[in-house]
RNA sequence: GGCGGUGUAGCUCAGUUGGUUAGAGCAGCGGAAUCAUAAUCCGCGUGUCCGGGGUUCAAGUCCCUGCACCGCCA
């Protein structure tokens, strides 16, 4: 048994994810941890929102709350949400939890007491109006290249030319209004990253077994240009981890928090403090998952992320931990994905295009995405959603290739033997050929599995289920029962066996439908398979089952053409 | 402008270190069966593997180049 700690990338907590974001973290993280429970390894899953920053204090201010009441709220959302979608996290935390604030002020302080941190004075845009600095992009101005009205602080939409906010013509605050903007002074501290650009350089060399997207992301910003900036890790902002050197104050740096971008990863740590603390654990329960001073030297953490997350993951929070000089647990995997787009264009928060975590829980069941989504994940490259490939593939491999499955097979036992296992004949050739074709299988679909391949995962199992059919059709019982009733109850018996073994090995994908087979079989708690043949004879000549209400139903095309039409827009 | 990615059957995609007639699912066509959610099963592909060069006994697979789309960065 291995002890795997797997972590998704944390989402932003100011509004509801769409389903590329989805499909490029958590649900693919929830179909590793639930397949690496289900072969019996001991599991961590964290997820947690990412809670700081000033888009989180703009939409709290624009929803006219208090930026913690905003937060805790939309936490709750989130929650929901993944519940909705089934994720299994052991714990959904918060990076603005105790634990973070502790341990993301421990860390600075190791990173101080390393030498690794240097203060740098500053000049940055003042709004007294909103009493804030003012990030970069949100400042608005005439563009002086081109006389675009509304050209931001970093950029000019209109002519894309790179911009200093200082150079802007009549600038004004995006959020005020106001134009009272003034040059202020100010200090903060950045992360020298550049000092260990060798060691992580080493480590991400190491790290041959890495999908290609994931080092090729790390190793251009390890190596363009002048190479790995310094980063700076502090906001003059009132929402966040106050600046702090372990427990102690950081002279001059009074009022200050750190940035979004430093306490975040940490979260990854703190969460599992949380969960700790939640479950009512001790300390080193979550400590033997994170340092390999106590325990955690066995662990193997993967984390999933989509691919615009990949430098934080591989050089950022790797810097974090590798700096503070401690023995805390570094990364082993790093399965990242392409984006997801919608329908010939990208998934858009900002415009409200695509299908929202909401939304989708409206119109289809959790699992019909789940399919959906893992079975097309953009592991190789970009990939497309459509709703006429949503509702093809719910349709036929859902509803007519499984669905049907277990709907022809208990409804005909139950018209010729009853509802319960039927006793008599002998299992033959074509039962033999069958186990050992699905041993085949299997042993290709735990392969993929293991290796998070995601799609090709997703292939095997539904070649899994269509060899049910073929042989079910070959074997034909219907035909079987009117010369030789024995031979068609060994057929049926089987036959009810594979719907059992179905459900555990499609548990991790559709974990809502698994359960109601299981239900019906009334075989929960039904193990992995040891072997097929094993496998297939576990509900016995008597077991009693049930048989149930038509496990997916199709997708009509009014209801295709119907959100077609709905999720073209903008949202709200 | 720099870097990277992608471009394979009508659609969504596989194609391992170059090696037998380039594959899967869906859609389409023909057939079988009638237990089942009109579901299932069987059979059927003359595809300039984006274009053009090159290396090789052999290239979708390697090199050069052109085009198209996408992303990141400046």
């Amino acid at each position: 048994m291995a002890r795997i700690l797997i972590t998704s990338a944390i989402p932003y907590i100011n509004g509801i994810k769409h389903l590329g974001n989805l499909v490029g973290s958590q649900l693919p993280a929830d179909l590793y941890a639930r397949y690496m429970r289900a072969r019996g390894h001991e599991v961590l899953f964290l997820c947690a929102t990412d809670e700081h920053g000033t888009p989180a204090e703009l939409a709290a201010a624009k929803a006219g709350k208090p930026v913690a009441e905003y937060c805790a709220e939309m936490w709750q959302v989130q929650k929901d949400l993944g519940d909705g979608f089934r994720l299994s996290f052991d714990h959904f935390g918060r990076s603005s939890s105790p634990q973070n604030h502790a341990l993301t002020q421990h860390f600075a302080g190791k990173l101080f007491e390393a030498g690794l941190i240097r203060e740098v004075t500053e000049q940055q845009m003042y709004s007294p109006a909103d009493g804030r600095f003012l990030p970069d992009r949100y400042i608005e101005g005439t563009c002086p290249n081109c006389g675009f009205e509304s050209a931001r602080g970093d950029q000019c939409d209109n002519c894309t030319k790179q911009l200093d906010p200082v150079d802007l013509i009549d600038p004004r605050s995006t959020i005020s209004g106001s134009t009272e903007l003034e040059m202020r002074e100010t200090k903060h501290l950045f992360l020298c990253q550049s000092h260990l650009k060798d060691r992580l350089a080493d480590w991400i060399g190491s790290k041959t077994d890495w999908p290609v997207l994931t080092t090729s992301i790390a190793k251009k910003w390890l190596n363009d240009g002048d190479g790995l900036h310094d980063r700076g890790i502090t906001r003059d902002l009132d929402w966040g981890i106050p600046v702090k050197r372990g427990d102690e104050d950081w002279p001059g740096m009074e009022g200050k928090v750190f940035y979004v971008w430093f306490d975040a990863p940490i979260e990854y740590i703190a969460c599992a403090a949380e969960w700790a603390e939640a479950q009512g654990r001790p300390a080193a329960d979550w400590e033997r998952w994170w340092r390999t001073d106590k325990g955690a030297e066995d662990v193997r953490y993967v984390q999933f992320m989509g691919k615009d997350n990949v430098p934080f993951h591989t050089l950022s929070f790797p810097a974090t931990i590798i700096g503070s000089g401690e023995p805390w647990k570094l990364v082993d995997y790093i399965k990242a994905f392409n984006y997801l787009n919608y329908d010939g264009g990208q998934f858009s928060t900002s415009r409200g295009r695509g299908v929202f975590m909401d939304q989708a829980l409206d119109i289809a069941p959790a699992d019909y995405w789940r399919w959906w989504l893992l079975s097309h994940a953009p592991e190789n490259a970009d990939a497309e959603f459509t709703w006429e490939n949503f509702q093809a593939s719910v349709n036929k491999d859902l509803a007519d290739v499984l669905g049907n499955f277990v709907s022809r097979v208990t409804k005909f036992c139950r018209s010729k033997f009853g509802t319960a296992v039927p006793e008599g004949g002998d299992y033959g050739e074509a039962e033999l050929a069958l186990v050992a074709e699905l041993q085949e299988k299997l042993d290709a679909f735990e392969a993929h599995m293991e290796a998070m391949e995601i799609r090709k995962a997703a292939a095997e199992l539904r070649a899994i289920w269509v060899a049910g059919n073929e042989y079910l059709q070959a074997a034909a019982p219907w035909a079987a029962y009117k010369e030789d009733p024995a031979r068609a109850a060994a057929i049926v018996r089987l036959s009810l066996n594979l719907i059992r073994f179905y459900a555990v090995l499609s548990a991790p994908f559709i974990p809502d439908a698994a359960a109601t087979m299981l239900g019906a079989m009334k075989a929960e708690g039904a193990d992995w398979p040891e072997t097929v043949g094993d496998a297939l004879a576990a509900l016995e000549p008597g077991h009693a089952f049930e048989v149930p209400d038509v496990l997916f139903a199709k997708i009509s095309d009014e209801n295709r053409e119907d959100w077609q039409e709905r999720f073209a827009g903008a949202r709200d």
